[in-house]
DNA sequence: AACTTGTATGAACATATCCGCATTATGGGC
DNA sequence: GCCCATAATGCGGATATGTTCATACAAGTT
């Protein structure tokens, strides 16, 4: 049994923030697009076009959104943009999430299974 | 300087497991009963409501995503059902986000008075 | 200066989702 | 059985966001 700590409520701002935070991360091609970075280090919006399939104004959008955020930068090399991921907590989140849902697949395996 | 270590890329499936997951999160509404939830560590729909005052049916489909997703369970009280925070991952995220959220500004501030 | 390449943005549409109202379903007490 | 309390669901309106097309903007080259 695990003791709940007590603990105070999150203001609605500190709410709106939170959620704002993950509806980042609610979209599959924002998340697709910070793990290409992730995957590649740092990559030209045209590598970006050819590894998703996605429009230019599309990836444009999404990665404005992300860099608003703080979580990816980019620098200029001529006419191009070089994006990168700026923070790896995002990484972090998608590993603790991953475990977790991998986690529950095999506890819904194991009640099929009998006990 | 921190290596990335090398990482295969997410399959479309994962992607979307992982954005709908985030996506529960996403919203203001849902992301309060929870933290209400994990505050009173268990609450009946009719105080639910009152916390929060949204209405009956609202709390009714967001809490049914919610148990879905296995993030909050119920037991039966009589007619009444009783909702309490099945996941302590949620916690950690929005800690991890908030001390990140409380960083980044922490940066801001230090930018605008000089280094 | 004009021209080219690469990126951001305005406009419009489609789609999804929030949210409440009214209704229905479910469980308990008589 | 009927009634009451509580929770879930069908429906509709309002709002937000994803997505594309076309266009404007920015940086470099000649």
């Amino acid at each position: 049994m695990r003791r709940t700590p007590p603990q105070t409520l999150p203001s609605p701002q500190l709410l709106d923030e939170l959620s704002a935070f993950f509806r980042l991360l609610s979209e599959p091609a924002r998340l697709q697009l910070l793990c290409q970075l992730k995957h590649s280090g740092a990559m030209d919006v045209a590598s970006l076009i050819e590894a998703t399939g996605f429009s230019q104004s599309h990836i444009s959008r999404q990665l404005g959104q992300l860099q608003r955020a703080g979580l990816v930068s980019c620098e200029r090399d001529g006419t191009r943009l070089i994006y990168a991921v700026a923070d790896p907590l995002v990484d972090d989140l998608c590993n603790l999430v991953q475990r977790r849902l991998k986690q529950r697949l095999e506890d819904q395996l194991r009640q099929l299974q009998g006990v």
